[in-house]
DNA sequence: ATGAAAGCGCTAACAC
DNA sequence: GTGTTAGCGCTTTCAT
């Protein structure tokens, strides 16, 4: 379907197809300069023509698209979503137009990096559990297309990261159930790992809440811990494990930890499911503060990370290092905030003699 | 950043470039066709030196990008997001990336059709109230993009739409209602138009709601209609909305019938804030069958759609228009299903004397 | 102030 | 089988 190009235009104006580049650029440098008549004319014929520069032929000329992507694991977590909402408006400032590719498994995750290495974007966020993406992290840097990584570790100097001390903010959502009185914790996470290796659980959040648990004088338990699987991040996996945690032997948690806040939600609902009213018998605490969290009943308590600000700065870092600045550091953390709403509490009265 | 390109691996192999990409695509047409060893030869070196073809410069030459991508509101609604997934393994399957941009207000909007018409995809799909995109998509069009609309009407017979009835959709919810024996049903809605129109409601749900209503026998009262702003269909709106219909004078609803189901997460926070239990004292019906509905406590009662699907057959309506093949119809509905969770119950007992 | 020409990296037609 | 050549639509020297 006959697109019209530049040649079009600058045959209707009677011009060259440089005048027209010069014209619609708006560029007054060197002494090139389109006189303002005929820059009028070109652009009311080329507003006529309903002209749009070919984008393609102008990012293969110049070697820039002015496009950045973000890589996420899937839509379904607002977690990612929100990281992309902060990271748009950023870049929306910086003259840079913003796309997500979703790369919810292997097939799409090659097919986008494929493309993405082939220069459409002249940089990507990756936020996606980085740690499994060191190859192509690396394909991507090899390129020369430029990388920073949100929410995992950087696997290469040149690759900037910035994420939240998951460790820590574990560490702070369970220490918050122990000051409530807590002691017999569940834990509901994820498994993970690098391709290749033997899978694990995350292992960041398990640890804060071990430490958490012992320095509050609590034997960690690993029949309170339930590892969901490989992508078990969802609201469907929260109930699963939450269930799976209820028909384990031996007494009851009064209190759960979860993976992130879709989880939390998820055994909430098996929670009220099987009629353990919440936190009355027992408390739940999410972690990421994703907005659902704010709507749930009971409302869900949690650790909230500055998302938006997690993929504003992302992009800052990105436009920096596009420009040529490097980073002042390679690994930026992100504070993290315990908000208490109504689904955590003291544990049932009866609850200490089960200890 | 020093690049590998087809050239650098032709001169390292002692061929030229064309055989360069001839090995590389691996065609066997006509009587082009290059032999195993030197194939062999070039797709090592090629490895060796990490070269990824330059997707920019390819998309110029074929005139073709194989990306599709799907223009959203936001990706904080599931709905959409919900969309893209099925878009994405659709497009997937027939060798096509998807890629999502989020245009959340005018100058994202603005930005992303700029770019779109400049051919940097080969077609899009637009899902995102489309009625108030009539010139977006006219654009588009004219620059030969070919585009597909989802979830909006078609302001053009070569702009296919492919959508769910939601007047009907309205109408079965409010009818389920009616059918429990409500008779005082409130409707919390969402403010649109195009721009340069005056505002007005979405009038497609409120219309459903309406004939609904009068078939069951209950007369439409205005007060029970709450208009929340122009992006209200958020969980914040309907938590505005709800507590805006609760501070109304004048007998209670017994039931609520939402815009879509976000908004009614929104108003069960706020009934529950309120002490209303649901379905008890009242019930909750949403709209469009996000996968938060089945994990909120009370489960929500609400009206499917068929999003993934709505998203894969999207995508292969637009495949069609980009293979030359027109589709068979313009516009094309989709059913919706009723689903029946914990929600919606019968009126109270006492509420019969208020009507 | 404007035009001619080169070239971004690739693929496809044609020659050999 | 493989190399040569042209050209996708644009921007950008360099002349004029």
């Amino acid at each position: 379907l006959g697109r019209v190009t530049g040649q079009d235009v600058a045959r209707k104006a009677g011009v060259s197809v440089a005048t027209v580049s010069l014209a619609l650029s708006g560029r007054y440098q060197d002494g090139h300069r389109v006189s303002a008549a005929t820059r009028e004319r070109v652009l009311t014929i080329a507003a006529d023509l309903g002209y749009t520069p070919n984008h393609v032929a102008r990012s293969l000329r110049q070697r820039k698209t002015t496009i950045l992507a973000m890589l996420v694991p899937r839509l379904g977590n607002p977690y990612y979503t929100d990281i992309v909402g902060g990271g748009q408006v950023a870049a929306l400032e910086r003259g840079y137009a913003v796309t997500v590719m979703p790369a919810p498994d292997r097939d799409t995750r090659a097919h986008a990096v494929r493309l993405l290495g082939g220069g459409i974007v002249d940089g990507v966020i990756v936020a996606h559990h980085a740690n499994e993406l060191v190859d192509e992290l690396r394909h991507l840097r090899a390129q020369g297309v430029q990388t920073v990584v949100v929410q995992g570790r950087s696997p290469d100097p040149r690759i900037p990261a910035i994420r939240v001390d998951t460790e820590e903010s574990a560490y702070v959502a369970t220490r918050h159930l122990i000051s409530l009185g807590h002691r017999r914790i569940a834990h509901l996470t994820v498994l993970g790992g690098v391709s290749g290796q033997p899978a694990t659980p995350r292992s960041d959040r398990l640890s804060g809440y071990r430490r958490a648990l012992v320095e509050g004088g609590a034997t960690p338990d690993n029949r309170l811990v339930v590892i969901g699987g490989f992508r078990a991040n969802t609201m469907e996996a929260g109930a699963a494990t939450a269930a799976e945690l209820l028909r384990r032997p031996g007494p009851r948690p009064t209190a759960i930890f979860t993976y992130n806040d879709l989880v939390a939600v998820g055994a909430m609902r098996t929670l009220a499911k099987a009629g353990i009213r919440v936190p009355e018998d027992m408390s739940v605490v999410g972690h990421d503060g994703i907005p659902m969290g704010a709507f749930t009943s009971p409302a869900l308590t949690t650790v909230a990370h500055h998302t938006a600000e997690l993929g504003r700065l992302a992009v800052a870092m990105l436009c920096d290092l596009l420009d040529g600045r490097s980073p002042d550091q390679v690994e930026r953390l992100l504070p993290t905030e315990l908000v208490v709403r109504e689904s955590s509490g003291p544990p049932p009265a009866g609850a200490a003699e089960a200890r």
